[in-house]
DNA sequence: AATAATTTTTAGATTTATCTAAAAATTATT
DNA sequence: AATAATTTTTAGATAAATCTAAAAATTATT
């Protein structure tokens, strides 16, 4: 039987070690789980001591096979009720999160396949990150940061890289939304702030912003 | 902050003492939470000193306003995810007790007022239980046990006394769900097993199904 | 290469929920 | 009313997850 508390820390594990970092230390999980390096290192070897994770002393861990069909499956229900929060009980995208830490952690084959069925099959959460199939499968689409993006692309917002309450309701108050499509007109090169239209409105984001938020070259 | 085992707590002394019983025996929750009287101590102790029951050595206890609102909350949480279960997720009434035990602990209000408002206010679960309102009223239904039933009376089924899994499967061979008609034709006096009519299919039932089986006069 | 700074681990305590075994209180039976 | 049976509580242990403080190892800086 696995914990709460050892879901947490291999979900944690498997996001910082995602972007190709091998061995993830034991002060960055202390960080991302917001406890005591010492407490992640007796965690560490419980997980170790089980296979979820292989372990070095010093060397930080990376998830074995076994941890990391256990991450993604966390993340996938984590998504998936992401998506019916907002799909069927009307939760704004900034909402759901909290709730979702909850839900992920519900134990029941059947009711996240059956989840998956009664929101069709939904490929992305509402922030724009993918839903891993039922095989823990993840497709993952070619998107850039809006700061990227260079001047006269034409760009379709397709997720955010902060989901913090605050930014998604800045970006609710400029009416930007995932499918919203926008032109970036101009670059400042004092802050890197840049211009961008919406249907005919201009707007001015900060750099800060523009590296928070996903588009895709149209 | 209330614990998941606090709740769990609070909800059994709910159930043990909702038919009058007003003192609840320790040894009564230690056998409903499948744990030792020493520990039902311990918890009871706990739950005493943050009000949630009412307490003296020897006694047994009582749930006080606070700890009643908290059982009736959860079980109006429970309802409305077997409900959800059933109505959305295609499962049947005999496997949605497991999950919905797991979901009942989740902490959002909102989560809680939108699914009311998702499966259209339900008041009743798959099993006939009625759902408390968001102001935890209960309205109850005049229902008796079927083997309370008389010979000629004319009946609807509207619950379950015992909701196991093999118990549900049973009625379901049977064609037996809420909201099946049928007629009491006679009790045989040397094991009260009777004989019912289902449309026009006679079938007889022991007394100990008889007695699990909520029903209403028509 | 030596020293300083940082990271990680160990040692030992604490809190929560549990257990067993024994003592105390209550209830039932003679 | 005395004794027996049952229930409940206490005392003391254990396991999980956390903490603080100090030691050990690694990494960075002079
Ligand atoms: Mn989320
Ligand atoms: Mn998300
Ligand atoms: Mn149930
Ligand atoms: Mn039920």
């Amino acid at each position: 039987m696995i914990t709460l508390t050892e879901e947490n820390y291999i979900k944690a594990i498997y996001h910082l070690g995602k972007y190709g970092v091998n061995n993830v230390s034991t002060n960055a999980i202390a960080k991302e789980m917001e406890t005591k390096a010492s407490s992640v290192t007796d965690m560490v070897k419980k997980l170790s001591e089980k296979s979820y994770v292989d372990y070095k002393k010093y060397q930080g861990v990376t998830l074995t096979q076994k941890g990391k069909e256990i991450a993604i499956n966390i993340v996938r229900k984590h998504r998936l009720w992401e998506v019916f929060l907002v799909e069927k009980l009307n939760f704004s995208w900034d909402e759901v999160h909290e709730v979702a830490e909850q839900l992920e952690h519900i134990k029941s084959k059947k009711l996240i396949s059956q989840l998956d069925a009664f929101l069709e099959f939904p490929t992305h959460d509402p922030h724009g990150d993918p839903i891993p199939d039922k095989m823990g499968h993840i497709k993952k689409i070619d998107k850039i940061l809006l700061s990227e993006a260079e001047i006269g692309n034409d760009c379709i917002c397709v997720g955010v890289q902060d989901s913090s309450s605050e930014f998604l309701k800045y970006l609710d108050k400029n009416n930007i939304a995932l499918g919203t499509e926008l032109k970036v007109c101009h670059r400042e090169a004092f802050d890197n702030s840049i211009t961008i239209k919406i249907k005919t409105k201009e707007l001015i984001i900060s750099n800060m912003i523009a590296n928070n938020l996903f588009v895709k070259i149209s």
